[in-house]
DNA sequence: CGAAAACAAGCAACTGCTTGCTCAAATATT
DNA sequence: AATATTTGAGCAAGCAGTTGCTTGTTTTCG
């Protein structure tokens, strides 16, 4: 698994630089296929990690020989490359919608956890592979757009908090970088234990996240009103 | 790397015991170099996983041939074994000091938080490689313990909040159980960017994060008083 | 038919681990 | 003190199996 100097970037990259012949629209080909053998790949991802799972492997749960994994796809790291872009095209456009409402920072928030646990079970192994081989991917070219990508993201959520600070609508005493790591971190690993078909849905698990998250885990005080809503909007 | 159906116990079926004095019971003995190595390989595995780190880095990074590494320890997973119940034996001593104290929920919340933040550096090998890893190792009769253990630790943590919410301190709609996870995941997953020599100490980084999680994001309301405590005790 | 998909076989590099040996320092015996 | 023995630590070489990937051929099927 040498680095191996391929140029090839992320999936939108024009070039299915294969043989001689160019068959109409291949490379990002969408033969169901194909599909299905990217998301039997997605499983064993997420289940044992990228460098941990085997041509072999991935073969064998598609019921054919890893040689012919090399008919669909150029690499294995190809493979991921595609899982991962697919994930951050998602997500960035779930973003777009979201911010471009320019709702109270309150109502962005929600809607932002919503989004990530939402996300999780469609795009399971990109979560997954992003978190447990971060460091790895990095080392190569090929994907430098993920680090890019989480600090977009990083940029997006800490503008809603930042913009809920100054608004008064969060504490003024906010370490939002902070307070946006820790956010991240406990959604994104709630990519280990949840499941849409567990005793929560995905949206019923924001809301209780939510509810921890912005009003904390104290009771409020006696004299406090216990009706005051839980977060406003 | 197979389960492998663990036949050969080796050395110490066969030799008869050693003249006049016995000492070093084979495996344990703990010269400065044998724990040199533990160290070594412990920054591996935290940076790459358990399984992306070969023998032979671990023979690299200590100026050693790989197969010298066998002088020392019996294979590759009786390194990480040590690794890892050494992080358990420590946790749970913590863990025995703090509940055994009796303290309010609220204080041993504290407690247990900054007891987690404080082993970050100090274990961040085992802390790692139990996140990525545990699945894998869950295959293998020697890392049960691992499963037992963190079973042991959310019974602990589980019986803090419940607690919590049958005095009163806490909010009386908390899932305690759910609520674990989130604290769980968001503390350990700290992991990967902590460091005890960046902006904040551990100590100050499990005030941020105990500010956060027991007052939340929302600002009080103006009619509530704005000298309430952030958590009592 | 002819293209898409799969197979069969294999390569070079790498995996965890084993073997037989060296060699200096520590320990024991004379 | 001088000699003999044991021990700790390591090296060099190599094993059997696995890795990602390639090549040439055969099957499947619209």
């Amino acid at each position: 698994m040498a680095p191996k100097s391929r140029t090839t970037l992320s999936a939108p990259a024009t070039r299915p630089r294969r043989g001689t012949r160019q068959r109409s629209e291949q490379g990002e080909g969408s033969s169901q296929r194909r599909q299905a053998l990217l998301d039997i790949a997605a499983d064993l991802f997420a289940e044992q990690g990228f460098r941990s799972t085997t041509v072999r492997q991935i073969g064998d749960a598609a019921g054919v020989l890893s040689g012919s994994l090399y008919h669909h796809f150029e690499s294995k790291e190809a493979i991921v490359d595609e899982i991962l872009s697919a994930y951050f095209t998602s997500l960035m456009a779930t973003y777009e919608e979201i911010v471009n409402k320019d709702s109270e920072p309150a109502v962005a928030l929600r809607h932002l956890v919503r989004a990530a646990f939402n996300s999780l079970d469609e795009h399971r192994a990109a979560i997954t592979v992003i978190q447990n081989e971060r460091g790895y991917l990095n080392q190569f070219p090929r994907f430098e757009y993920v680090a890019e990508s989480e600090a977009e993201v990083r940029r997006i959520w800490t503008k809603v908090l930042d913009d809920g600070v100054a608004s008064g609508a969060f504490r003024e005493d906010l370490d939002t970088a902070i307070t946006y790591r820790f956010l991240r971190d406990s959604l994104w690993v709630a990519v280990r234990w949840f499941t849409p078909s567990g005793r929560l849905s995905a949206d019923e698990l924001a809301d209780q996240y939510l509810k921890l998250v912005m009003s904390g885990l104290e009771k409020p005080s006696a004299w406090a009103n216990p009706d005051r809503p839980l977060f406003s909007g």
